[in-house]
DNA sequence: AACGGACGGGG
DNA sequence: GTGTACGTCCGTT
């Protein structure tokens, strides 16, 4: 009873899985702290729903009636007698009605959550990985399954034959590996969007039942908004659901880590594994399209592959598991939907709905906003070009920060309970940041506090999300607040610029709750501190003006799109214009050979860094993979031949040309154009697999010089006077007067 | 070129 | 019994 009403009351441990139906049972899993046993609890709850009139709930359902207190529509609370349909009752609508899924019911009703006094180390976690012969699960089929059970150990099951029955073995087989096996939590990368729908489907289709939950039923299904659409009839989205366990998909802590961190860009298992350093140096790789191929000729490597596969998404799902894991010690959900949850309605609005009850306050219901417009965040570019000794400052979430200190919050909250949570939750993320600076760059430990911080980041900055939502979204949205709070950030943001500028620096770039600045050549780093604190001094309580780094140069391009040079020789490079899924690797190498060169000031060597390349492509030095770019193919064969007449389009042709006549809208390929003015194909590899086939070389190499020339070293241009940039690009095939001059040509910034 | 909507991935 | 943050890419005007 004393824990706050934001953390659950109930003090019972281990809680692993929970499933319940409206006849008001509930099964409940538990791993003993103390031994790490399972044991299942069978306990009865009572089902409830919040009406906002009493006449809406039929009479013979009603079982008991509360009325809540204050000034909320959603006043009556009504326990049910079991078995009442009370989901029909959704149709109401959100305004009038509040029927919560039943183990949402259970745990906010009992002030249990997950997890407690269980460590995640505790948690029985198993990962399979489905190895297919393609993508469509109408035509392939599942021929390998890389299972990795609890204790770590890592096998592979395989299709003994070709045929439907061998396929149906082998995932009866999984099936069977699971349930010996017997973990909490199965995981895996595109666990939701890629396994478990590829696996349904196969299984209905070979009359298999996945019956591999903690209870003999086959899997279930939830309305999802980012799960696969359905079978059967309608646009419904769904994901599925293997009661007792929880499905957990490492893809969707990627995206929340990306999000809320910005620092990754790509989001497949490999490129993710390789940036948390989990995968292994001999890790073994080949491009998706080819593991059926190279399974029939060579078996062993694709048990490899597929091995390596499931080590990684475990060690992956230790390094960002943690925070949906601390998500579900709070909040009245499961942990596989806490995990894939926004945080405004998926995370805050339940823990909402339990304060109340807990204090027997009446709910707001769900009401649309006045006309009132929303009004957003400031950004400034103040300049382009080159700059030197540049310093970043930044407020860590500077927004829940003006909501704290101003004490800005829905009007409807009358308990207050939405900024206690963010400030609890402040407090909980100041302490994990300390303890990712604690423990040592790059360990598993930072990665997990990081994560965690990343974690609560994100549900404290979705406290103005949640303010700032549409009404039909979430219970408390109140957009007079939200706009009180960009309001306040203009205001922090132009008083931060505004000081900056009066102490000497040269404004780069700002935007919503930082700023980039360079400073006089005579200043130390001690100086540059010094003024990012003298202007932290100035602002708001509980705004915190941080120094966030330092860069040797910085080449400001547009709004958001720049690169930086380290004091270290590393690059760092944002915004689409110098990094894109579709640029040609060679544009690449360019960017980051010159753009190094162009921050020192080295305009020779960025002339030097053109000719080679210009050079390269025209002798066909560059591999063909180097030009080729990758494109996702929106038309179908039929379509792309119905207007071929009228208009070419490079991947299609290049396709035809191969040979390929079919192919799948929503595939990606590698394309690149040829000398006879045609496509031509390259075996995809996105992982940084190259695949050993004979290079033909025949692109068209004038093409992809003006291609270095216009999309490429164009970036440089803001950073050069005219004369110099095209000195810079002028045809290497043409040796001109020009660049002698270039040894004494200097870098520029211009305020914009 | 500027805007709105879909998607992020898996074999 | 659904609804996210952001950045990128595509298709449409």
């Amino acid at each position: 009873m004393d824990l706050p009403a934001d953390e659950g009351w109930d003090p019972t441990p281990g809680i692993v899985s929970v499933w319940a139906d409206t006849a008001g049972r509930a099964l409940v899993w538990r791993r003993l702290p103390q031994t790490g046993r399972l044991v299942r609890e069978d306990v009865r709850f009572s089902p409830w729903l919040i009406a906002r009139r009493l006449e809406d709930v039929p009479q013979a359902w009603i079982d008991d009636v509360r009325e809540l207190e204050g000034p909320g529509a959603l006043r009556h609370l009504v326990h049910v007698k079991p078995g009442s349909r009370i989901a029909a009752l959704r149709d109401l609508g959100k305004d009038r009605i509040l029927v919560l899924p039943p183990e949402e019911q259970y745990l906010v009703a009992t002030g249990r959550t997950y997890f407690r006094d269980l460590s995640f180390d505790r948690l029985r976690r198993m990962q399979f990985d489905l190895e297919t012969t393609g993508l469509d699960p109408l035509r392939d089929r599942i021929f390998m399954v890389a299972v990795r059970d609890p204790s770590g150990a890592t096998s592979v099951l395989e299709a003994r034959g070709a045929g439907d029955a061998a396929e149906a073995d082998l995932i009866r087989r999984l099936v069977s590996a699971i349930l010996a096996a017997d973990p909490d939590v199965i995981e895996n990368h595109n666990l939701h969007g890629f396994d478990l729908p590829f696996l349904a489907r196969r299984a209905r289709r070979l009359g298999v039942t996945l019956a591999f939950g903690r209870i003999p039923v086959g899997l279930r299904q939830r309305a999802a908004r980012r799960g696969v659409l359905a079978d059967d009839e309608g646009p419904q989205r769904i994901r599925f659901v293997a009661p007792g366990r929880e499905l957990i998909d490492t893809l969707d802590a990627v995206m929340r880590y990306g999000f809320s961190t910005g620092d990754l860009p790509w989001r497949g298992l490999k490129a993710v594994a390789r940036h948390f350093g989990v995968a292994g140096t001999d890790r073994e790789l080949i491009p998706g399209d080819r593991i059926y191929e190279v399974y029939r000729s060579d078996p062993a490597r694709v048990r490899r592959y597929a091995s390596a596969d499931v080590e990684e998404v475990a060690r992956l799902a230790e390094i960002l598991g943690g925070a949906a894991f601390a998500l579900a010690r709070m909040a009245p959900r499961r942990y596989e939907r806490l995990a894939d949850a926004g945080a405004a309605t998926g995370v805050i609005d339940p823990l909402l709905v339990r304060a109340y009850l807990r204090a027997g306050r009446a709910l707001p219901a769900h009401q649309d906003g006045d006309r009132e417009p929303h009004t957003g965040a400031a950004l400034h570019l103040f300049a382009t070009g080159a700059a030197h000794r540049v310093v970043k400052a930044d407020v860590a979430s500077l927004y829940p920060s003006l909501m704290r200190s101003y004490r800005i919050g829905p009007a409807r909250d009358t308990l207050g309970a939405l900024l206690r949570l963010v400030d609890r939750l402040v407090e909980r993320r100041l302490a994990a940041k300390a303890s990712a600076k604690a423990s040592r760059p790059g360990s598993a430990e930072r990665f997990t506090h990081e994560a965690m911080s990343a974690a609560m980041k994100l549900v404290v900055n979705s406290a103005y999300g949640y303010l700032a939502a549409g009404g039909s979204l979430t219970r408390f949205a109140d957009v007079h607040a939200a706009n009180e709070v960009t309001r306040r950030g203009r205001e922090v943001l132009d008083l931060m610029c505004r000081s900056l500028a009066e102490r000497g620096v040269t404004l780069l770039e700002a935007d919503t709750d930082g700023v980039y600045f360079a400073v006089p050549a005579a200043w130390s780093e001690a100086d540059e501190r010094r003024v990012v604190s003298e202007v932290a001094a100035l602002l708001p309580p509980l705004v915190q003006l941080e120094f966030d780094g330092r860069y040797q140069a910085m080449l400001s391009h547009e709004p958001k799109n720049y690169a930086l040079l380290g004091y270290d020789g590393s690059l760092v490079l944002r915004g689409v214009a110098f990094r894109s899924s579709r640029a040609e690797p060679f544009g690449d190498a360019f960017l980051r050979c010159a753009i190094p060169r162009l921050l020192v000031n080295d305009v020779a060597g960025v002339r030097e860094a053109y000719v080679k390349m210009a050079t390269a492509l025209r002798r066909r030095e560059v591999a063909t993979y180097d030009v080729s770019s990758r494109v996702r193919l929106t038309r179908t064969p039929e379509g792309y031949l119905k207007i071929r007449d009228s208009r070419r389009e490079l991947p299609y042709e290049a396709l035809l040309a191969s040979g390929r006549t079919s192919w799948t809208v929503g595939e990606r390929i590698r394309v690149y154009r040829t000398a006879a003015g045609s496509g031509g194909l390259v075996a995809d590899s996105e992982d940084g697999v190259r695949a050993d086939d004979t290079d033909p070389r025949d692109y068209d190499a004038d093409h992809y010089v003006s291609v270095l020339r216009d999309n490429f070293a164009e970036r440089l241009s803001r950073a050069l006077a005219p004369e110099d940039f095209n000195a810079v690009v002028a045809d290497p095939d043409q040796p001109s007067l020009f660049e002698p001059l270039l040894a004494e040509a200097r870098t520029i910034l211009a305020p914009v």
